[in-house]
DNA sequence: CTGAAAGCGCTAACAA
DNA sequence: TTGTTAGCGCTTTCAG
């Protein structure tokens, strides 16, 4: 005879704040709503109510009542070169921040490629690059969940994505070294698993293209984004008999080491070797010798994602039912990256 | 008359997998919940049907009809020298990569002293240290939410704690020191708005005392975990009188660059100052001299948080109902570390 | 402008 | 071992 569960319960229900307040619960859950149509002493007295009671809906009722979710997934490919990086860390914290501003719950999955992420409740999803779990985003658009791709430009799926224009940004580095007059001019390459390592290696390209410049697979070196392989590198680069006399680097970090190890070899930045770093890490900006770099507009980039998802989760809600995903305006932009000049290149 | 709503949804539901697998959804409901008493027969059915129809159950009306949620919030301050940190994303990593594997949804709220988080619908949370948002932690106590706070320790309230022995840790940093004949060791403290900061210090002192050293004033340096102000540290280090010959640096990030600021000075390490960091982040590896650090176990601690929060959560669940999270057994432990001895300390 | 009532999809008594 | 049924707390017609 105990099956009334009624007021076993801890928390406050829609039902309590009606029956206090003296009005339906329809009146109540108008005034969570805020629908208009309510009398604007009852809107009062139900306000003062929830907060006398401390009331807050159920997330899980209001959801399954709707069908609707402002969950948030961000999934990131737990891969250690990228994982472990400023780009990162930034990226979480702008994309978490902007989620509080809009009142999205932010669901992290820190991705395998094998992972079967679940996906079950979730409104929407930012994919933060794409690396081996391409399958991922293409179930979530098979089930019709409105997704965003960052840091990865998708040319061959309908989704919207927001990447850096990585590839311009190389260029404009490597015509920046070529302006200061270098000619011998090195890339020490990031993991091309990764769109942005690989755009910036054929940004490099274009850049000594542009300007004439043969391609010389000698300069170029290719690592997993880690601070040892860069070090590598730079301990080959000045062994060379025609050792470079710049090198473009594919991130701060690689960069940096790029500045100790050289300095470790007895040489000097900028005079025996002139260097642009990519990333714009403030770490760059202390040493005795501050790093040129290219920045990159990672907290623009959560906002863009964050926003455009706001979109298209409002746009699945607005719609009638299903299908409308399919015809949505999908964005997809190249963010422009700006070179920061500072102390670590020196004009031949 | 379109009032009926049954299938204009998107989403199959338990519904349509009984009436498929020739079933009531009762029993589908047991087969989801791993329920024993399911004739071998109907169970493989319904499996089948399950994957068939690629049935996922909705996490809302599940955690509706249960009232229990699996969604485990982490709160991490958005507080800038200490989110970006070695320590914050390798924290991150570790509690996703569990959450993943307890099937728990992992819900990031990055937070502000001022934010005051929404909890709702969340069963668990992880603190992840304290700065300034006790409030919050109390809160969610006083909602019956089990919770566990990680690096930091609690000393006055009612939940499980999972901390890191930095006086510990620090001390021995300091006897380490001592052993090898120092007598004027510095300290580069972290931003004592944090309680490992504070707690290095501690040890750093305790470390001194116990080796009959006096305190001195002028060898510590506060700082806010920024490179930029450990620099400043040691140029005023090197420039004392009585120089200390050896320096223990509150984390590897800052001893780094330590280490880089007295190359610069034309400083020999370990010769002219043995430096000892705190955390063993992999770039300590790098350079010229590797980095003798105090190991934080962080990994570890996102695991022994998970677990524990799991364990909270459960037995939240086999209670009857409210209360029984008062009476639960609460855990708290100060993690060991372990003195990683590389190369940038010297015997005098 | 308001309220009654029918679901949303699932779980958990209880009865069979 | 299975099915019936009453909720979980909220939204949303529809009829006042």
């Amino acid at each position: 005879m105990t099956r009334i569960k009624k007021k076993d319960s801890i928390s406050i229900s829609i039902e309590d704040v009606a029956r206090r307040a003296g009005v339906s619960i329809t009146t109540v859950s108008r005034v969570i709503n805020k629908i208009p149509s309510v009398k604007e002493k009852n809107k009062a007295r139900v306000l003062e109510v929830i907060k006398e009671l401390n009331f807050e809906p159920s997330i899980f009722a209001q959801r399954l009542a709707t069908g609707k979710s402002n969950i948030v997934a961000l999934v990131i490919p737990r891969y250690e070169g990228v994982f472990y990086s400023f780009y990162a860390l930034e990226l979480i914290r702008g994309i978490g921040t902007l989620c509080d501003v809009f009142k999205l719950d932010l669901l992290l999955h820190l991705t395998d490629v094998r992972s079967n992420l679940s996906l079950r409740g979730v409104g929407g999803i930012i994919f933060a690059d794409l690396i081996g779990n391409r399958h991922q985003l293409e179930e979530a658009l098979a089930g019709n969940i409105p997704c965003v791709v960052i840091n990865y430009y998708v040319e061959d799926l309908n989704v919207s994505c927001i990447a850096v224009d990585n590839i311009g940004g190389a260029e404009n580095a490597v015509n920046y070294l070529f302006s200061l007059g270098h000619r011998r001019i090195a890339h020490i390459a990031g993991d091309v698993v990764t769109q942005a390592a690989a755009h910036r290696l054929e940004g490099y390209k274009r850049g000594l293209k542009k300007n004439n410049i043969e391609v010389d697979q000698k300069y170029i070196f290719k690592t997993d984004y880690s601070r040892g392989q860069a070090r590598v590198a730079v301990e080959n680069l000045f062994r060379m008999p025609e050792a470079p006399t710049a090198v473009f680097v594919a991130s701060d970090s690689m960069a940096l080491e790029v500045m100790a190890v050289a300095r470790e070899m007895g040489k000097n930045i900028p005079v025996d070797l002139s260097i642009v770093g990519f990333d714009d890490n403030p770490s760059g900006l202390y040493g005795p010798v501050s790093l040129t770099t290219v920045r990159q507009p990672l907290i623009k980039m959560a906002e863009e994602g964050v926003k455009e998802l706001e979109r298209l989760m409002n746009m699945k809600k607005g719609a009638q039912d299903s299908g409308s995903l399919k015809t949505a305006q999908f964005k997809k932009v190249f963010l422009p990256t700006e070179l920061v000049i500072r102390e670590s290149c020196r004009a031949l």
